[in-house]
DNA sequence: TAAAAGAGGACTAAAATAGTCCTATAACAG
DNA sequence: CTGTTATAGGACTATTTTAGTCCTCTTTTA
């Protein structure tokens, strides 16, 4: 099981992308296509998602694409992951505070909860420019 | 997003129906199906897992059925886990430390990397018995 | 006003998840 | 030594999620 998704791997790799740039110029869906790796008609839906979610800008017509709207360093890496894939949840009961139907779902709540916490913790402590950084790094 | 799915959910709610059992009998298929709320058929196959992967044991025959193999104290959540669903990752380029084919995928690897080992230590801070516990309590 | 670019909805394909069913094998009671 | 109760295990099916495509529409600006 991963926790991220295809699509949210795209959105953090379009991201980094866009903030290797040394300037804040516009990102053709070409562009992010060919530097993620990623189908563009497809990538088209995540940037949306991202736009939705107030992540990214983006512009029509002639010399549009897509520039960041928040500061690379606020965007966090649950903010992607939620804008693109929706709730991560440790289980099902936990998605949207929804009640459990049966006690076993409240053990979880119980004893998962707190893990559930701390995983929301670590994907909010990384930012895009953290993995950005990170890149430029040798390996 | 779910972390833990259905098949884990019913084995966790197994295991701990079996913690909470005063003695350490044997509990048939039967049994377990009725507490967990899994069909028997599905359970059974979850169970096989759980003896694969050691942590419990399975009989067959008249008085046949399934017990602990390791004490539930030592059965952490993210054993569980691995054992029914199998490997648990940030990202797919984490499952089984399988070799990255670009530097998107090392871009992941060196600051997800952190989160990865963070997460998997938070599943294996919680055992059977934390959650068997839990559960006894008042919501 | 035509070309370049994203928006958005409907659609399809593939993979993962959740289950079912059927036959075989093991254990034990009588 | 055989019938009954129980799990083993493989093949199969259904459902849902993930991943991607395609086509038409609107926006922008040279």
């Amino acid at each position: 099981m991963e926790l991220i998704k295809r699509n949210t791997d795209y959105a953090l790799r379009a991201l980094v992308h866009m903030a290797e740039a040394d300037n804040d110029r516009i990102h053709p869906m070409g562009e992010l296509a060919a530097a993620t790796g990623a189908p563009e008609t497809f990538l088209r839906k995540v940037v949306q998602k991202l736009d939705a979610a107030g992540v990214v800008a983006t512009r029509r017509g002639r010399g549009g694409g897509v520039c960041f709207q928040k500061d690379p360093d606020a965007i966090t890496v649950l903010e992607v992951v939620e804008a693109v894939q929706g709730p991560v949840a440790i289980n099902k009961c936990f998605i949207a505070n929804r009640e459990c139907d049966d006690r076993f779902a409240c053990l979880i709540r119980s004893n998962l909860g707190g893990i559930q916490n701390d995983l929301l913790e670590l994907l909010r402590a990384a930012t895009v420019t953290n993995l950005a950084r990170d890149t430029r790094l040798p390996a």
